[in-house]
DNA sequence: TTCGACTTGACAACATTTGTCAAGATTAAA
DNA sequence: TTTAATCTTGACAAATGTTGTCAAGTCGAA
């Protein structure tokens, strides 16, 4: 059950070493909770995204980055056709102003 | 509001000619609720893109991809570099099987 | 105008997500 | 080993989000 960012946030803490315990009263959430975020067990919210960005005085577009590719990968690995899902998104992207 | 999706049901409907009503009681839901599904107000269930592919006798497959690209897409635009965060992705379904 | 088809907003019913608690692992030190 | 602190996990209520329907529209063609 591993994730991008939470691989990343097990390594951010790792630098400051610190226990989870720290982290998650800053978000004003249980232990536990945050203990889920690491273990990609629990999706944290978006504004909590920030708040990490926050505590780890990282850059937030970085760590958001990793949050919604989770949530990306989250879709795909539901079907088989990734990749070719991609494109097609990749595409719609490039088309954005267009209205039709 | 539009929808890859949902503008590719409008062309295979237009292509039968038939009201919405009548692709609504196939899958069983009210007609405002596939009108919803054309215009990308609504997304349609997982199970109800199958009945749709069933009704317009066309590939699942090619169906699933646009329903799919809808909710990819929907994350992307919340954030301001889909393109970077796509990357990541796609760097992450490459990796599929390898465990950390 | 009248008819059918389409669209829209509000709402209840249903489903999912979030945070907490409590109990159980794991780890490190003595 | 025993202890103490940290970490992990499952189950649950509360909060949040989604789905489908209804009712009240708009729009166009006859």
């Amino acid at each position: 059950m591993s994730s991008i960012f939470g691989n990343r946030l097990k390594k951010l803490r790792g630098l400051k070493n610190i226990p989870q315990r720290k982290v998650a009263s800053f978000l004003d959430v249980d232990a536990a909770t945050y203990c889920k975020f690491e273990n990609g067990d629990r999706k944290a919210r978006r504004e909590q995204v920030t708040l990490l960005a926050v505590f780890f005085s990282i850059n937030e577009k970085e760590l958001l980055q990793l949050w919604s590719a989770d949530k990306v990968y989250e879709i795909l690995v539901e079907e088989e056709d990734a990749k070719e899902i991609l494109s097609v998104v990749a595409e719609k992207i490039s088309n954005y102003c267009n209205k039709r």
